[in-house]
RNA sequence: CGGGGUGUAGUAUAUCGGUAGUACGUCUGCUUUGGGAGCAGAUAGGCCGAGUUCGAUUCUCGGCACCCCGACCA
């Protein structure tokens, strides 16, 4: 990609009244734009990004054989009804059409993949089975906040598995802590991502959160370093201070992002629906359910606040927009231009996602938005890298700059 | 939703009850060319409404928006 083609604009100065790093530097750098508190549009940079997260996620869900669905933004009124959640959910947008119906905006999809699934269980000879998407959801937050990590619309992966069992869904639900982890760990921030024992919320004793330490969290966790969990605070008091695995009290607290939340639901959303199946002896028995979510924009802001520096924006290869930043130092040696484009395009044949540089600024600005920009590689060509016949390499997470022949450049892309 | 703060150009800001200034950006020209460069010129602004006043961007009230603290939060 020409970066002269290229729809973005960096700004020096963050916007005056934004607190949060990463809505800082994802608006600086121009990845994102705030349409109003909440509420975001990706550019080109940050929808690269999102995309990548989400393909990562996708890769995962159906390694554990869920099947990707697009379910539907607007519900009808009555669905929500049955659920008891028109009433009970207070961050429920609701909107009303010109005939007076009443709809709601998806918070979550258990009232619509319910009643969708019912259709096709029968007979315990369906089961299990699960399905996921990538939808918007829309939470009316009374106070949006933390930039891009508490919005109101926003983009989830939301999966819901069905079982004969409770001992199947069990199963399942271990699967996808293992799942998880693992896809955070593809992103980059296994490290500093904990399973997290929390509140169940509605409607069981207990879910599994995946908190992600950084300052910016909003989230309170208790770390256990023997086991490399965590437990939330809003749950401590009924754990006692005391890992619940190993019984270890010596727990460190941290501040924390929730990255992903997974769910028992077992019956609690079935059952309003009657969702049932015929068991061997053709019986009726109720359908039991896990859920499992992840917030793609929350892992994105996550990952600003993780690994953002004084200089802007780093991000690790697997998430990263591009992986190189051919940065041309405009001369007027045209072989400088010829030699750009010749790597550029010898980059791109090996599958190497390049952003070339090709406008005519000067050096300093060139540099200053690429640091900004936190693209994995930044590989210079000049007057200076032609006449050693070697380019100039800058790896933005460490800073370490080398000097490296095409073949040498090329071994750090080979697949 | 309770409390606090802030609304001036695309961005960041200054001043002032009386013709709104600066920097960056953008446009033109020249110079410069390895860390957001320089010179000259140009462009563009008082959130909305009411009130006080000869006159309001400034003072008062109301609204709206944004940010922060809290509450809330699958």
């Amino acid at each position: 990609m020409r970066q002269s083609k290229f729809f973005i604009k960096t700004r020096k100065e963050a916007p005056a009244d934004e607190v949060a790093k990463n809505a800082k530097l994802l608006m600086r750098a121009g990845f994102v734009d705030k349409l109003q508190a909440g509420v975001y549009t990706y550019l080109p940079l940050g929808l690269r990004v999102l995309k990548k997260i989400e393909q990562i996620i996708r890769e995962e869900m159906n390694k554990e054989e869920g099947q990707e669905i697009l379910m539907p933004s607007l519900h009808p009124k009555e669905l929500w009804q049955t659920t008891g959640r028109w009433d009970s959910m207070d961050d429920l947008y609701k909107v009303t059409d010109a005939s007076g119906r009443e709809n709601a905006l998806g918070a979550t999809h258990e009232e619509v993949v319910v009643p969708l699934v019912k259709q096709f269980i029968s007979s315990y000879r369906d089961l299990p089975f699960a399905v996921y998407q990538f939808q918007n959801k829309f939470r009316m937050e009374l106070r949006a906040k933390s930039g891009i990590l508490r919005g109101r619309e926003f983009i989830m992966k939301d999966m819901y598995s069905f079982h004969r069992t409770e001992e199947d869904m069990k199963a399942y639900y271990e699967r996808m802590k293992k799942s998880y982890a693992h896809i955070f760990e593809r992103m980059g921030i296994g490290a500093r991502t904990y399973l997290t024992y929390a509140s169940g919320g509605s409607f069981s004793k207990y879910s599994h959160e995946f908190q992600t330490l950084t300052e910016a969290g909003e989230d309170v966790i208790y770390i256990c370093d023997t086991c490399h969990i965590a437990i939330n605070k809003e749950i401590i008091d009924d754990q006692k201070h005391m890992c619940p695995i190993c019984g270890n009290e010596d727990l460190r607290t941290e501040t924390s992002v929730e990255v992903g939340n997974i769910f028992e639901l077992k019956t609690k959303y079935s059952a309003p629906f009657n969702l049932t199946y015929k068991d061997e002896s053709g019986g009726d028995v109720t359908v039991l359910m896990g859920c499992y979510g992840i917030g793609l924009g929350r892992v994105l802001g996550t990952v600003v606040e993780v690994y953002g520096d004084d200089k802007g924006l780093v991000w690790p290869r697997a998430i990263a927009p591009f992986t190189v930043h051919l940065v041309e130092i405009p001369s007027a040696d045209a072989n400088v231009r010829a030699e750009a484009e010749k790597l550029y395009n010898e980059l791109t044949a090996r599958g190497v996602e390049v952003l070339w540089d090709d406008r005519d600024l000067r050096a300093g600005e060139k540099f200053a938005e690429s640091d900004l920009l936190g693209i994995p590689f930044r590989v210079v060509v000049s007057e200076k890298t032609l006449a050693g016949e070697t380019v100039e390499v800058k790896e933005r997470i460490t800073g370490e700059v080398s000097m490296r022949t095409r073949d040498e450049l090329f071994k750090l892309f080979a697949v």
